[in-house]
RNA sequence: GCGCCAAUAGCUCAGUUGGAUAGAGCAACUGCCUUCUAAGCAGUAGGUCAGGGGUUCGAAUCCCUUUUGGCGUGCCA
């Protein structure tokens, strides 16, 4: 549960303080002024390890310039049993702070302690949160899109996990409703294609034309033969959907498995329907008075909901919407199942459903408070092979499915790669990701681990076991590589608490690269096998720390440690 | 038209919510293995932070505006 960063930064702005008592009581400084500013790590090493802006921040209150109030601030310090060796200021009135011999072995002491669990942290206080990803129709393959969605939803998860919340994963099962019909009537006229001859049946307008569908029909020929070609329709339709959603939910489990990403539920739409949910949802926002009829169907009010636009609620074929599934499903997760908060991930082609569904979940028509509720908004995945942009679509039965690329590139580097900010477009290089295997950064934080493990056996072997941080000298550690490992280590807590404030996983990439390159620089600069015995001892133990640390980021983002490369 | 998101090195992207001289990785160039994994390291070069205004001690970051791109604006989901 360290979080070192925090505890330095606490105590500077402690510090501070206590040293702004003293010097106002003493005359040194105007008194009663509120203290801003905070603590803060320097781009550039050579401004210590921690700068503070309180005096920057001072000035105006205090109608002193910066750099007088920093000095005040500082011949009123002592740093006795602190984190920090030396204070002094710089520039305009900056704050610099170097750390001690103690700071560091606390990190070792904390990697050490923790093991597995380092990075954790209270953050969340154990609130409930369900992320809900991926949630692909079940009406084709899962896609590029799903690719990145998958991976951005499961490390969020995690991420979230370790911050502190208690996370749930769901997988939304849209096993009803209009694109399913669509779905079975794709299937049924591919089957009776199949039995009388290629003229014997129209294919549905905006039909899915996937080779998937064509073997969906094959399959339900090679069970049962030409034995639903005399069937009323509306039972054959009904027979091949159940038999293609099964088929196809079973299958895109199995590819999510591939690609580990596991769900604690699977929630399915047609649950909603049968169980009356719907009607129910869309009954008691009609008995309130923010629906109206209008021709032929019910419409929310959405407009006086915050929304730019009403929406249909109930079709006049008497067919749900979406939009009231939605909202149905919405108010099971907040008030059937009690949850404090939850996150959906969707495709930037969702941006404006998201916009004016949270409009209608937190209005008074719902009542959900709107920090319960949020989106993440992930832009578009462009797949480009030889400088080609190659079109996802289900639809034309050309798109590459998630499975393909994981015939292609290794889970590791997908996973890896798609964890990219969410907000921000993809750009996915077919022809380069497979070739770059080397080149991808994913290998570089796992050659760091590997080549720590092979470091570990090597020393091993001439008797250096990894001692606990009791049994080493922290101090001896004093190459600029040591200590920026150690800094580098002690950040990953307040890496994973800024991921799942903002949403955004691909911290903890950015983390895990940085870390490895810590390391190669430290693995460069420093030996460890022919150093003295106290010196390889304390080597030793900082790149044992780094493995574990290594291995911790790597579980995060779903990607193996491996030991040898 | 209106709305949302974006624009930073040749390419892919960071930039700790307003801090000090804007950083990495690819690609290019120069070095480093008889010594713990060279899938590595050190160095050189590369910039009008899309353009213009504003806010203040201080702006890539906040506000306004223009341009460019993606997406949305269905009784599809």
């Amino acid at each position: 549960m360290a979080n070192l960063i925090e505890s330095a930064k606490q105590q500077i702005d402690e510090l501070i303080r206590t040293a702004y008592e003293k010097a106002s009581s003493g005359g040194a400084l105007p008194g009663g002024c509120a203290l801003d500013g905070a603590a803060e790590i320097p781009k550039d090493q050579s401004n210590g390890d921690y700068a503070a802006t309180h005096a920057l921040a001072a000035a105006r209150a205090m109608k002193m310039s910066p750099k007088k109030i920093a000095e005040a601030f500082i011949s009123h310090m002592t740093l006795d049993d602190s984190y920090f060796k030396s204070v002094e200021t710089a520039g305009p009135g900056f704050i610099n702070f170097s750390l001690s011999d103690k700071w560091f072995e606390e990190v070792l002491k904390a990697v050490e302690a923790e093991g597995g669990d380092y990075g954790r942290s209270d953050f969340g206080g154990g609130a409930r949160v369900m992320v809900e990803f991926v949630s692909a129709n079940p009406t084709g393959p899962m896609t590029i899109g799903n690719a990145r969605g998958g991976v951005l939803g499961d490390t969020l998860a995690a991420v979230l996990d370790m911050a502190g919340y208690d996370v749930s994963r769901e997988f939304y099962v849209n096993d009803a409703g209009n694109q399913v019909e669509l779905f079975g009537k794709s299937i049924e006229a591919r089957y009776l294609q199949l039995c009388l001859g290629e003229d014997a049946a129209a294919f549905p307008e905006n039909g899915y034309h996937g080779d998937d569908i064509r073997e969906l029909a094959q399959m339900i020929h090679a069970r049962d033969g030409d034995k639903f070609v005399s069937t009323d329709s509306d039972v054959r339709v009904r027979e091949f959907i159940a038999f293609g959603l099964k088929h196809n939910i079973a299958l895109m489990q199995k590819h999510l498995e591939r690609y580990r990403i596991r769900f604690d539920r699977w929630f399915l739409e047609s649950e909603l329907h049968e169980s009356g949910y719907v009607a129910e949802t869309v009954k008691l926002l009609s008995d309130n008075g923010f629906t109206y009829e209008k021709d032929g169907a019910i419409w929310l009010k959405n407009t006086e909901l915050g929304a730019d636009k009403d929406e249909v609620l109930l079709r006049s074929n008497g067919y749900y919407t979406y939009y009231a599934v939605d909202i149905a499903y919405h108010r099971n997760k907040f008030v059937e199942r009690g949850f404090d908060r939850v996150i959906d991930i969707w495709g930037a082609d969702h941006h404006g459903h998201a916009i004016r569904f949270k409009a209608t979940m937190t209005s008074p028509a719902l009542g959900i408070d709107s920090n319960r509720l949020d989106f993440v908004i992930m832009q578009m995945v462009r797949l480009v092979r030889d400088g080609e942009t190659v079109k996802v679509s289900k639809r034309t039965g050309k798109a590459i499915t998630l499975n393909d690329l994981l015939d292609e590139i290794s889970v590791d580097a997908c996973r890896f790669f798609f964890n990219a900010k969410p907000d921000t477009h993809l750009e996915f290089d077919l022809g380069l990701a497979v070739r770059q295997d080397s080149e991808n950064p994913v290998y570089y934080v796992q050659y760091a681990h590997a080549r720590i493990m092979s470091l570990i056996a090597a020393l091993a072997e001439t008797g250096h076991d990894v001692k606990s941080v009791s049994e080493i000298d922290v101090s001896l550690l004093t190459d600029p590589t040591e200590r920026e490992l150690i800094k580098q280590l002690s950040l990953l807590t307040e890496e994973i608490r800024l991921a799942a404030r903002d949403y955004d996983p691909s911290r903890i990439n950015r983390y895990a690269i940085d870390l490895a390159a810590r390391f190669h620089r430290f693995y460069n600069a420093c030996r460890i096998k022919d150093a003295p015995e106290d010196l390889l001892a304390a080597r030793l133990k900082l790149a044992d720390s780094v493995r574990a640390v290594i291995k911790n980021a790597l579980n995060i983002l779903g990607v193996t440690a491996p030991e040898k490369m």
